[in-house]
RNA sequence: GGCGCCUUGGCGGAGUGGCUACGCAGCGGCCUGCAAAGCCGUUUACACCGGUUCGAUUCCGGUAGGCGCCUCCA
C-alpha cells in the first residue's frame, strides 16, 4: 500500500490519506438541468480513477458523487420543455447517467440526489437555527455568515470583499448583504416544493451537499472534491454549515481545473464539440478518458478538435501495440464491476516491466498525477515494441486498468467474411505479383473501413480509427 | 479592486537546483513490392529583468502577458 499524497485547497498543502480508516470521497455531481457536456466528465473521471486506484492499492474506498435534482435552473429548463420539472430532473438525471455509463469507468458506491435528501436537510436547517447560525425570515432561511468565524478559510477571503449575490426578490430578508439561503419559500412558477417548519419550500444548493455527504460518508471524511469553479462559494458554505453545525467535515478539498475551449469558439461546425455524448460519438471512450487524463487534473485543460485528435492518436498507438502483443483483457472488468487486486503488479512482473509500473503507480499516489503515469505506460510500450520485455503486455494491461483504458487490449473484432476473402485474394495477387491487383484490393478495403497491414506473420485487417 | 493560478521545444503537456519526460505533428532513414504498423535519428524548450547559488527552466523579488473565482457553474 503506497502513501497517497493529494493536494488540499484548504491548507494548500500536500495531505498524505489516512491508510487506518475508510477514505470517503465526495464529489459534487451535476445540476441536471441539461445534458452534462465533457468538462462536467472531468470530475466523474477523475474522482471515479481516483478511487479506483485507491482501490487497488488496498484502501478501503467510498466514492460518493451526487445528483442535484433541485435548482433554480431546472424550474427554468423544465418550462422552457414544457414539463413538470420533476419529470424533467428525472429525465435529465437518467441521461447523465447513461452518457457517464458510456464512459465505462462504473457506477459511484452512491449516487445521493437532492429530492431524496429533504427531510435530513430540513433537520440541519433546524439544527442551524437552534445554534443561532441560521433564521427564517419570511417562510426562508438564510445563514447567519458573522456567526461562523472560519468563513473564508477555504476560498481564502475576507467576508468584507465578498458579496453572495440576491436571490431575487429575497435581499430585504437577509440581516446581511453575505448570508445566503439555506431554504427558499416556493416562488411563483415552481411546480414542486417541500414542507418545512418554515411553510413550503425547497432546500438551496449549498445545504444539500452537507447533508448527502454527511448521509453518506458520516460528519468526518477524506476527501471533497469538485470542480475548481466550486471552492466559491458552493464549498465555503458547504463548510460554514457543516461545521457552524459541529461536523468536522472534509479533512481534505481536492479540485479539479476546467475544462477550457482554448480561445476556440465552441461550435459544431469548427468540430469541437461539447456535449459529451457527442465526444463519445465522435471519438469514441478511449480518446475521452485518455483526453481527460492527459493533463494534471488540478491543471486547466483546453477542449478542441487537435486535442481531442492526439488522444485518438495516442489511443490508437496503445491498440497497435496490442495487436502486436495480445494478451488476456479479460482479466480486467471495466463498467461497473468492482476491480479485486490482484497480486501486487511490481513483484508479479518484475525486471523493466515491473519499474515501470512502480513508476506509473508512484506517479499516481502523488497527487494523482496520470500524466507522469501515462509517460511510464508510454515508456514501456516503447521499449516492447523495440524488444522482447517480460511481462510487458500483462504490465501495461495492468496500467491501462488502473485508468479505464484495459478495452484497449481487447482486440479487433473479426472482420466481416467478405474482407477476409479479399484480403486472400490480394495475398494471391501479390505472390503472382501482380501488385496493381493488390493495390485495388487494398484500396476496396479501405472503402469497407479496413487497413491491410502486411507483416511477418501475414497480412492483417484493422478497422480505420 | 480582492483571492488564487498560469507562461516549457511546431502543438498538447509532466517535471527537476547540475542528468532523456511523455504524446501528437514535421523532416530524414530502416523495414515493406509500395504502404501501414513498428524502429532509429532529428528540429533555437523552459516569457522578460534582477537576485540567491559553484551552478536555476526549477528558489526569491520585480516586469509583461494570459486564465479562474469573487452571481449560477464540474
Amino acid at each position: 500500500m503506497r502513501e497517497v499524497r493529494i493536494r488540499d485547497t484548504l491548507s494548500g498543502a500536500v495531505q498524505t490519506l489516512d491508510a487506518d480508516h475508510e477514505v470517503g470521497i465526495y464529489a459534487c455531481g451535476p445540476t441536471v438541468y441539461s445534458r452534462i457536456h465533457i468538462g462536467n466528465a472531468r470530475p466523474f473521471v477523475v474522482f471515479s480513477l481516483f478511487a479506483r486506484f485507491l482501490r487497488s492499492e488496498g484502501y478501503k474506498t467510498r466514492l460518493v458523487i451526487n445528483v442535484t435534482d433541485i435548482n433554480d435552473k431546472i424550474y427554468t429548463a423544465a418550462a422552457r420543455a414544457g414539463e413538470g420539472s420533476a419529470q424533467f430532473a428525472a429525465r435529465m438525471t437518467a441521461a447523465y447517467v447513461e452518457d457517464t455509463d458510456r464512459l465505462g469507468l462504473g457506477r459511484p458506491d452512491a449516487e445521493p440526489k437532492a429530492t431524496e435528501t429533504v427531510d435530513g436537510i430540513v433537520e440541519l436547517i433546524a439544527h442551524l437555527i437552534e445554534g443561532g447560525h441560521a433564521y427564517e425570515s419570511g417562510g426562508d432561511v438564510y445563514f447567519r455568515v458573522r456567526s461562523f468565524s472560519g468563513y473564508g478559510k477555504l476560498s481564502n477571503r475576507r467576508p468584507e470583499d465578498m458579496d453572495q449575490g440576491e436571490e431575487s426578490g429575497s435581499a430585504s430578508l437577509k440581516e446581511e448583504r453575505l448570508d445566503f439561503a439555506l431554504w427558499k419559500s416556493t416562488k411563483e412558477g415552481e411546480d414542486t416544493s417541500w414542507e418545512s417548519p418554515w411553510g413550503a419550500g425547497r432546500p438551496a444548493w449549498h445545504i444539500e451537499c452537507s447533508v448527502m455527504a454527511e448521509r453518506e460518508l458520516g460528519a468526518s471524511f477524506a476527501v471533497h472534491g469538485g470542480g475548481s469553479d466550486l471552492v466559491f462559494p458552493h464549498h465555503e458554505n458547504e463548510i460554514a454549515q457543516s461545521e457552524a453545525a459541529g461536523r468536522p467535515f472534509a479533512h481534505v478539498w481536492m479540485h479539479n481545473g476546467m475544462v477550457d475551449s482554448a480561445g476556440e469558439k465552441m461550435s459544431k461546425s469548427e468540430g469541437n464539440i461539447f456535449q459529451l455524448s457527442e465526444a463519445l460519438d465522435r471519438y469514441g471512450r478511449e480518446a475521452v478518458v485518455a483526453y481527460l487524463i492527459s493533463g494534471h487534473y488540478r491543471q486547466p485543460l483546453a477542449f478542441g478538435k487537435l486535442p481531442m485528435e492526439e488522444a485518438v492518436a495516442r489511443v490508437e498507438r496503445l491498440r497497435n501495440f496490442f495487436r502486436e502483443h495480445p494478451v488476456g483483457y479479460t482479466a480486467w472488468i471495466e463498467g461497473g464491476v468492482t476491480l479485486s487486486p490482484t497480486a501486487d503488479p511490481v513483484s508479479a512482473t518484475g525486471g523493466p516491466a515491473g519499474e515501470r509500473v512502480a513508476g506509473f503507480l508512484d506517479a499516481l499516489a502523488d497527487d494523482f498525477n496520470t500524466p507522469r503515469a501515462m509517460a511510464e505506460v508510454f515508456e514501456l510500450v516503447s521499449e516492447a515494441n523495440r524488444t522482447d520485455i517480460p511481462n510487458a503486455p500483462a504490465a501495461i494491461l495492468h496500467m491501462l486498468g488502473l485508468v479505464g483504458l484495459a478495452s484497449l487490449a481487447a482486440g479487433d473484432e473479426n472482420a466481416d467474411a467478405a474482407a477476409e476473402r479479399m484480403m486472400l485474394e490480394r495475398q494471391d495477387a501479390r505472390a503472382a505479383k501482380d501488385f496493381a491487383r493488390a493495390d485495388e484490393i487494398r484500396d476496396e478495403l479501405a472503402s469497407m473501413g479496413y487497413e491491410v497491414r502486411d507483416s511477418a506473420d501475414g497480412p492483417r485487417l484493422v478497422p480505420k480509427s
